[in-house]
RNA sequence: GCGAAAGUGGCGGAAUUGGUAUACGCGCUAGAUUUAGGAUCUAGUGCCCGAAAGGGCUUGGGGGUUCGAGUCCCCCCUUUCGCACCA
């Protein structure tokens, strides 16, 4: 185990501690941006950016740095081909993680992420990596969020003006654009009417105008406006960990992803953003052809996968919006109506019944609009009254509410659809029947309008309804594979509806497209509806009850309105900062910011008594804008200088994990596009091109009682797994690495046994980069062996290097092969066929005495970006001039030593290989054909020439006779 | 249920537009060198039959297109991931 460095041997721990100190001492990766000293103008530029880490505790195993290994291994690569290379790192150390951690060891968040980030940062720096360290942000430090709040006020301060369509530079029509929120109250001010939602909230003074309102109701209105606004909303109220979570923190079962506590649903006021109103944008410019403001166009380049899972989530359906009348149930009127959103308004002669929201006004006694009678009418089936027929009707509906609302947020596997009759009826608009409305928790209240309109013959739920309570059935489309006792929810021909002259809506027969469009024209004709597209997406819910975060730079008025406050709002210094949690859900929801105490809480602007903001951001509003302060980051005037940030922006690689494809992803693009419409920045997407790396995996070992062995405490007697020094036989498993299954590995630990150049290599060479492998403490020995032989290739016993003159053109050839390969390889991310490339041609290197300096220069230029620190050494052993071989010019292939002259052809009868031979590329068809048909091993399956049917020959490829 | 990705030797994996399947590495076998080695070097290594020459088979399974399919088309199986009453 002892490694006694024998005289020239490669010792892979000085080395790379020397080029390690070498680096950081000499700041050899700054990055030298517009306006500062050095900056070379013309020089291209090239962003490459790692996803940020949460300064954990537990520190990275060897795991994390798969994507910071590949993005280095990129920027030294791009750097050598003569790019100005932005490459910096920072961390996200706001958050439930960093807090929860503080919690458990009873250390003050700010100390603890603070102490994490200088151990991360040096794990970072052990790997070689080649950040400019000088760009260092942590979203925590007040030097950083006050620019997170300063785009909060933004937000704030802005409206999505839907009307304005505008051009970008490619001439594409874009809809809608943020504005200030000072346009809009001109707007008013100049007369622009109140739309529905503004009178409501006025209320009396619905008809006053703009500047007689007060401010309190102005405020309200613009509210309705505002990206960032305040509303009262059903939340995933978590009371265990305090906080209110963001759907996508809740699992299916519901409960907090982290803790895995209970999760209900309680309305709460809360600050939410916009960001249904960016969702068309959102979905387009996946795809789009894009252009930044300098005129350069780019596009997204990113997986499609997570393209689909973006689109998936936005889910945009087209449709119509159809609105049916209200009877009332007291005396027979019309009392309003009740607007529904329809995929397949083809159907609409379908519509046997119709289903609303547990939370729609219609029956919220506490509403004017509420219409429930106060007895069952007599017609109302005894099935429709619901678990509890004896109940009357207003108190059964109030009980279904109640549970329904009490439940836990998300309900799996509730497959059984329960409901019950509102007592009231609607009139289809295309047919003027009268069908019964029904309250049922399977239409949810954010979607659509929170109604529906039921047609049970096209719908799976609407069907399993109409089963389980005795509704009518009524097929309207025919189509193939439909069966008389089941739903049929595909396209076809419209049946049972009206045929021309009986309607306007005369539809039979015609298909289902048809049949949409032209209900959907008649609708439009007449006022009943219109054409609708509907997002699945919904309003980002931005408050929590937590202190470890952004405060908002945000204070309230006694009158309920609020007003921004010029950031820094800096958090205040509290010795208990932990969240009020408890078992009861229905508790007050009080954040840890209450404690901080009036004086922090009250405020006092222009005279006047505000009250603080006691909520903070959620985790991902600093990892929504970092990449732009990494451009500037010790900016202290503007969040991103323009200059800089035009230069540098958009991100041209981005490499992260894809458990981050929808939110993280979605969130800064949203506030990307708002920035970009308030002209701050200069592209409309922050990041070119994404990369998802993959996981690595590893064995972990459990004893009988589940519990996790560490793997260092685990051996093998014949190929089982024991606990060390003791008779428990362990059960294993693979899958992720992490500090729960007690399966990672520190990469200091990694690093010491067998080298950080070792490490960077075999986590490349696993396997593709998006691919998830299996460690494997056998198969990283494969790669030191390589660095080894390299090293003995180049340098002697008496650490000599072995550099000689002259060159073989065979492996010249080989030569140029290798820089053609590792070339294209290392630009298309897929460093295990780069590694393999250099490993091959290595290989050849052995058998010679020296290696000749015109392979050993671009042999090591090859090598750098992928192990940087034994390349240097060599280098400098090797005297070749400049500053290191990481600054060398990166080798260009020569194509005229690529061009192969002869080939070797394999010989084909019927499809089988029989021969293989050597010809040279000049020969023609006939030439080849003359001389295979003499070979003994073609004429062995080739009896007679007559029997030919088919010669075929691919130049350079391949021969194939067929007989 | 819907959507996506993947399935190749004992293992990790390679294979532009269909054109020599198994590059490279691990492991294994034999030999060399060494006091020793978890060091190094050389040779071999998909599976089956065969002493050999040689032959047959093989990219999850089954069909198809083609002179030729890991690659294209259809059906099925398995695994992983994402979403999930979205009207």
């Amino acid at each position: 185990m002892s490694t006694i460095p024998i005289k020239g041997t490669y010792d892979f721990s000085k080395i790379e501690e020397k080029w390690r100190t070498h680096w950081q001492k000499n700041k050899v990766y700054k990055t030298i941006g517009p306006g500062e000293d050095g900056f070379i103008e013309g020089k291209p530029k090239c962003y490459i950016l790692d996803m940020f880490p949460y300064p954990s505790g537990a520190g990275l195993h060897i795991g994390h740095p798969k994507g910071y290994i590949a993005s280095d291994i990129y920027s030294r690569y791009k750097r050598m081909q003569g790019f100005n290379v932005l490459h910096p790192m920072g961390f996200d150390s706001f958050g439930l993680p960093a807090e929860q951690y503080a919690i458990e060891h009873n250390v003050h968040p700010a100390i603890i992420t603070e102490e994490n980030i200088d151990s991360i940062r040096s794990q970072l720096q052990f790997l070689g990596l080649s950040f400019d360290w000088d760009r260092e942000i942590a979203t925590s430090r007040e030097d950083f969020y006050r620019w997170s709040q300063w785009i909060f006020t933004q937000l704030f301060d802005c409206y999505f003006d839907t009307d304005d369509i505008w051009q970008d530079g490619q001439g594409r029509a874009i809809h809608g654009r943020a504005k200030k929120i000072e346009d809009l109250e001109l707007k008013f001010a100049e007369g622009k009417s109140y739309t529905e939602a503004d009178r409501k909230i006025l209320g009396e003074f619905a008809d006053t105008s703009w500047g007689a309102l007060k401010t309190a109701d102005q405020k309200a209105v613009l509210n309705n406006y505002r990206l960032a606004y305040q509303q009262e909303v059903v939340v995933n109220w978590c009371p265990g960990l305090g906080t209110v979570l963001a759907n996508e923190e809740v699992t299916n079962d519901g409960r907090s992803e982290r803790g895995d506590f209970r999760v209900y649903r309680k309305p709460l006021k809360q600050w939410i953003m916009r960001i249904t109103d960016y969702a068309a944008r959102l979905l387009e410019d996946l795809d789009a052809p894009l252009e930044d403001r300098n005129g350069s166009p780019f596009a997204l380049d990113w997986p499609e996968p997570i393209k689909i899972m973006q689109r998936n989530w936005i889910g945009q359906s087209f449709g119509a919006e159809v609105r049916f009348d209200i009877i009332d149930p007291m005396d027979g009127e019309i009392a309003g109506q009740l607007p529904v959103f329809t995929t397949r308004p083809d159907t609409l002669f379908g519509a046997t019944f119709m289903v609303i929201a547990p939370q729609h006004p219609l029956i919220d006694s506490q509403k004017t609009s509420y219409l429930v009678p106060d007895e069952w009418p007599t017609n109302a089936l005894d099935g429709w009254r619901g678990q509890e027929p004896r109940l009357d009707i207003r108190e059964a509906i109030r009980k279904y509410i109640d549970t329904a609302a009490t439940e836990v947020a998300v309900d799996q596997d509730k497959k059984e659809k329960t409901g019950i009759f509102c007592g009231i009826y609607a009139r289809n608009p295309v047919n003027g029947e009268e069908i019964p409305i029904f309250v049922a928790d399977y239409v949810s209240m954010d979607y659509g309008s929170g109604a529906i309109m039921a047609v049970p013959a096209h719908d799976e739920r609407d069907h399993a309804f109409a089963l389980a309570y005795g509704l009518k059935i009524v097929s309207v489309v025919e189509g193939d594979g439909q069966r008389d006792d089941q739903c049929y929810s595909g396209s076809g021909i419209a049946i049972n509806s009206p045929v021309i002259g009986d309607s306007a809506f005369a539809i039979n027969g015609l298909k289902s497209k048809e049949a949409k469009n032209k209900i959907i024209a008649e609708l439009t004709e007449t006022g009943l509806g219109k054409e609708a597209v509907h997002y699945k997406l919904r309003d980002w819910i931005f408050s929590r009850q937590r202190y470890w975060g952004e405060p908002f730079p945000l204070a309230t008025h006694s009158e309920g309105y609020s007003i921004t406050l010029d950031p820094p709002v800096v958090l205040p210094a509290m010795d208990d900062f932990r969240p009020e949690t408890s078992d009861d859900p229905s508790r007050p929801v009080s954040p840890p910011l209450h404690r901080a105490g009036s004086e922090w809480a009250t405020i006092e602007v222009d005279g006047e008594t505000y009250q603080r903001e006691l909520n903070v951001m959620p985790q991902w509003a600093g990892s929504c804008w970092y990449f732009l302060r990494f451009i500037d980051p010790l900016n202290s005037d503007v969040f991103c200088d323009k200059a800089k940030e035009g230069y540098f922006m958009p991100v041209d690689l981005y490499i992260g994990g894809a458990e981050h494809a929808v939110l993280h992803l979605l969130y800064a693009r949203f506030w990307h596009k708002v920035l970009y419409d308030l002209d701050h920045i200069s592209t409309p997407e922050p990041f070119k091109k994404l990369f998802n790396q993959g996981m690595i995996t590893a064995d972990a070992f459990q004893d009988e009682r589940g519990v996790y062995i560490d793997i260092r405490e685990v051996e093998f007697r014949d190929e089982v797994p024991y606990e060390r020094g003791t008779d428990k036989k362990l059960t294993k498993s693979t899958g992720k690495m992490g500090k729960r299954y007690k399966n990672g590995l520190p990469p200091e630990e990694i690093g010491a046994e067998f080298g950080v150049d070792t490490l960077r290599l075999y986590e490349m060479y696993m396997g593709p980069l998006e691919a998830s492998a299996p460690w494997s403490m056998e198969g990283i020995r494969g790669m030191q062996r390589f660095l080894q032989r390299v090293w003995r290739n180049f340098v002697d016993q008496d650490r000599l290097v072995k550099i000689g003159e002259g060159i073989e053109p065979e492996l010249d050839k080989k030569l140029h092969q290798t820089i053609e390969k590792v070339t294209a390889h290392i630009e298309g991310l897929r460093f295990n066929t780069a590694i393999a490339a250099l490993i091959e041609l290595n290989n050849e290197l052995v058998s010679l005495d020296k290696v000749p300096e015109a392979i050993a220069r671009p042999f090591l230029q090859l090598l750098a970006p992928l192990a940087p620190h034994i390349a240097e050494e060599i280098w400098e052993l090797a005297d070749f001039a400049g500053e290191g071989v990481g600054m060398q010019e990166w080798p260009v292939s020569d194509p005229q030593k690529l061009v192969e002259d002869r080939v070797v052809l394999p010989i084909q009868v019927n499809g089988k290989v029989r021969d293989k031979i050597e010809v040279a590329l000049s020969m023609n068809e006939d030439e080849i054909k003359e001389l295979v048909l003499t070979l003994d091993s073609v004429k062995k399956h080739v009896a007679d020439v007559g029997q030919i049917k088919r010669f075929i020959l691919v130049p350079g490829k391949i021969v194939n006779i067929v007989v």
